[in-house]
Parts: C-alpha cells; sequence; structure tokens
DNA sequence: TGAATCGAAGGTCAAAGATAGTCAAAGTAA
DNA sequence: TTACTTTGACTATCTTTGACCTTCGATTCA
C-alpha cells in the first residue's frame, strides 16, 4: 500500500531521530530503495522543505552527498517568525500543510491544533480559485496569531 | 434490490467491526464487486457520510488508498450533533461565538482550540459579506469534523 | 604549471504512471 | 413518477522515471 517515497521518508526521519543531521548519498539510497536517483529529490522537496523544517546541502562531483539537517527553534521563535511575515501574502496549499507539519513536529501545536489549522487553510471549493491562496495566508497567520493571544505567557 | 452497493456497505461495515478504521483501496475494491471505481465512492458518500458517523479520508497518485474512520461520540454528545448536520447551511457570527463557548463550557474543547475556531469563524474582509455566513458554516463544521477525527477513539 | 579532459556525483524538468474525485446521463426499482 | 443505483468520461493529485544539465575532483597533456 504504502509509496515508495515514504519508504525513504520513514528512513530517513528514522536516522534523524538519533542524530541532528544525516549525511547520505543519493545513488547510494537510491539503488538501497530500488528507485530513480531524482526520487531522491523528489522525497526531499516534498517532505524535507526548509517549510518542513529541514536544510538540505549537497555536494556534487566525487565523493559529493546530500546533508539533511533539522532546523532547531523553539516554540515561541517559530510561531513568532510565522506570525511576523514567515507566511507572506499568499500560501499555497502544500505549503500551509507543510507548516502546519513543522509546528507539530516541534510541538508547538497538539494533534487537534494541527487538525484545525489543517482544517481552516484547506481549499474550499465555495472560494474563487484565484483568491484561495491569499485566503489561506491570512487565515493561517490570524489563526496563528490567536492561538498565541491564547496562551498564557511563557 | 440494489444488491452491489449494499455488498458493498456490509462488506466495510464488517471490516470496521474489527476495527475503529479500515483502509482500502479504491479501484481493487471496485474490481472485487465487479463495478466501476466510482460507485465506491457512492457507496461511501451514501452511507459512510459525517452524518453517518463515519470520517472518510484518502489519497491519490501511487500508493494511494481511502481511510475510513467510525466517529466514536455517544448519541447527544455536542460536538457530534454539530458535526451531523447541526450546523446548516449558513452561519452568523453571533451564532458561532455561542457555539464555540458552549462546546468550551462543555470542555468540549481547550482554550487554544477555541480561539483557533473563532479565528477561523471570525468575518474575513476579503470575502464579499454574502458569502461570509455561508463560508462560516462550512468551516466550522468541517473544522469540528476534522478535529473530532484527530481524536483518538476512546 | 596551467589548461583541457574525464568520470563521478548530484540537480532539473517534463512526461508517464497510478490512484482517487466529480458529475451528469442512463438504468432500475418502488 | 420518484428515488436510488450504476457507469463512464473527464479531472485532480501524487509518484516514478529518464533524458539532459551542472559541478567538482582527479588526471592528463602542452
Amino acid at each position: 500500500m504504502s509509496a515508495v517515497s515514504d519508504s525513504i521518508e520513514r528512513f530517513i526521519v528514522e536516522l534523524l531521530s538519533e542524530a541532528n543531521n544525516v549525511e547520505l548519498q543519493r545513488n547510494e539510497l537510491a539503488q538501497a530503495f530500488g528507485c530513480a536517483p531524482s526520487q531522491i529529490n523528489y522525497v526531499l522537496s516534498t517532505r524535507f522543505s526548509p517549510e518542513h523544517g529541514y536544510i538540505i546541502t549537497s555536494k556534487r562531483g566525487g565523493g559529493g552527498h546530500i546533508t539533511i539537517a533539522r532546523i532547531v527553534l523553539t516554540e515561541g521563535d517559530l510561531l513568532r517568525q510565522l506570525v511576523t511575515g514567515g507566511i507572506g501574502e499568499a500560501l499555497s496549499l502544500s505549503r500551509a500543510r507543510a507548516i502546519v507539519s513543522r509546528l507539530r513536529a516541534e510541538d508547538a501545536v497538539s494533534d487537534r491544533e494541527a487538525a484545525l489549522l489543517l482544517s481552516a487553510a484547506g481549499d474550499n471549493p465555495s472560494i474563487p480559485a484565484a483568491l484561495r491562496d491569499h485566503l489561506r495566508a491570512e487565515t493561517l497567520q490570524k489563526m496563528l496569531m490567536d492561538l498565541i493571544r491564547a496562551t498564557p505567557g511563557e
């Protein structure tokens, strides 16, 4: 049932559970999972983007490699950063998902709160498509701001 | 005697008698019952809707699947009542506030969750006024549904 | 030594493949 | 008729692959 990309993701997450960053070789990994090397890039860009809280660096040529590092921030920093412009004027659904999943991963929100954020940030068919990304950005930003307000200061 | 849809329904109900949720593949199931794939959607929407006490999630593409989860709330529960149709087509801001404060009073949601609900249910200036109450109803209902879905069954 | 070359990585992008969703028309039963 | 069921064409989304491109280090050649 589960696609190869999901397995690769789990593998990397597993590695990252033991260290804040991992270094690996694209071809080697692709071979281990029996897929095209470019699929590794697909997994990295769809599941380990900066929005997800990761930074990817790489080097080509002989001895080349890819490094995946987790961005470590305190909960307050992350929320503050998002609310003060980290979201922008428009926000695609996939970026919104990444942001929420990162908030969850950093434990800035609970499972239920993440579900509420995602739910409200989802596409709404009764809104013209051209407006959606704009509305989504506004909604998410407002929600995060209100969330901070509702949280007794630390 | 609508044989096929009823059989599919029974089959799913059977699966759900052993677990609170099942994951299946649309094409596979359709093939097993010798029907068009879209008939699976028909069965889901006519017999496993939120009004019936179920929540459906799905994913497309390689490794795609459909998950059917039972809502685990008792009859008479405010949340369930709201989700299964108690909100209606349109919802004024003041009624939305009343609903959220009742949910808070019953401890169905936390302070932070209430803040998120209110935030998303608020008036949005970039939406035409005529649409707002309709959008609000949809949004709140979807959020409550997703909230239930995110809550591990008791 | 410096430039050209070569091989070994990794990067990009668009096409093909794999699922699921929607909707309206056609079929069927009450 | 009226409501429910079934189907299929078309759409949307996510994944996988492959051809072609870029970069880097090492080697070879003037």
